[in-house]
DNA sequence: CGTCTATTTGAATGTACTCAAAAGCGGTGG
DNA sequence: CCACCGCTTTTGAGTACATTCAAATAGACG
């Protein structure tokens, strides 16, 4: 159980990963950053807010979903511990947001300000690096999603997910990875009994 | 017809529009690109090749896809005049691509150097800033394709492509065009048929 | 004009969906 | 501690959307 400042040292730390940050800037940063804690099933963004932090999980499992016209919920993202999740079309293109953010489990999150941050963008070049580079790296995940998407039947979907996301897979419910490999629970449960023997 | 240093000044421009350079900004960008030709099929970069260069379209028309295991080909991005096309896997994590990147019409491209670039990144601000909106915007339009192919059915996903790609979609073959929205040829030109009197 | 590539057509097939209902499971209150 | 309630998962029948394969037709280019 960690206190505010440990959930922006877990921040600190996962920046320092990649991108080493000498004591100023890591002042700088904690100064501007701010916690927040969500129970299960709270929201940390809904339809219609605009969302105006980079968000980190520090602890939790949240996951982004929309949905559709026909009343489809569509998982687009999952996310764990050092992982960020947001609505960047909302905070990019400063609209009200579309979609969901909900946590799965009891959360933490360190925001960081929008306005705040792309002033450090100009004055302090390292985030600007850091951030230019997680996004490249979420741009090429998405587009490995997307291949899968297009080549790969349901079932050879589900065990690749299974394969990546081996540590998530347990503390979700089995109707959201349907929504997000873009199935039925229905069928989903279907081809977990056709295929038990694969299941290890 | 331009020469080389107008498909420069056209890269150049296209910065401009978002971050305003300097001139010395603008020289260090000039000296550091490299203006490529192709002619209509030729292959910007094909499997196996490293990606080490950003691609600006200056001219022409090209298009990245690959090959799945069973032999059918996925366009994953189109692109023409002003826009920027790569594999960006290729390009961040240093490994032999497993794409191609296919001039449709003949094209002039400007490349910029990898190791120049990321020179550049901690030189000079603006461009880890420009590229760091670049991706973002890119990232943003692959989630809405990603959102779009799970919640509509081909006829939708179509009408979407021909109002979201009125002005290349007469430049490309149809069979390219199902490639992209995931269908086969037959059924894209089935439907079609089918909802002729949508299709103005 | 001929050749090569792209598009259309149609029949048979398959993958995944819808709808409805039953079974399983977990948390909560009596 | 057990019984109940609500939510998740399973099951099955019927159906729809999209694919495969093969062949005919149309278009583009030298």
């Amino acid at each position: 159980m960690l206190n505010k400042s440990g959930h922006i040292k877990c921040l600190i730390d996962h920046i320092h990963e990649t991108h080493p940050l000498n004591s100023s800037e890591e002042i700088e940063m904690s100064k501007i950053v701010r916690v927040k804690e969500l129970r299960k099933k709270e929201f940390l963004i809904k339809p219609g807010d605009y969302s105006n932090y980079m968000n980190f999980i520090s602890t939790g499992c949240l996951r982004a979903f929309y949905i559709d016209k026909n009343g489809q919920e569509h998982t687009l993202q999952l996310g764990i511990e050092n992982w960020w999740v947001n609505d960047l079309f909302s905070y990019i293109k400063n609209v009200p947001s579309k979609m969901y953010v909900q946590a799965m489990e009891d959360a933490v999150i360190v925001q960081i300000p929008k306005n705040e941050l792309e002033r450090l963008y100009k004055e302090v070049p390292v985030f600007s690096n850091f951030f230019r580079e997680k996004i490249q790296s979420a741009y090429v995940a998405l587009q490995e999603r997307t291949i899968e998407n297009m080549s790969r039947d349901a079932i050879e979907k589900y065990l690749a997910f299974r394969k990546q996301y081996r540590n998530i897979e347990q503390r979700i419910p089995q109707y959201i990875i349907a929504s997000y490999l873009g199935i039925t629970p229905e069928f989903l449960s279907f081809l977990r009994k056709k295929h038990a023997k694969d299941l290890s």
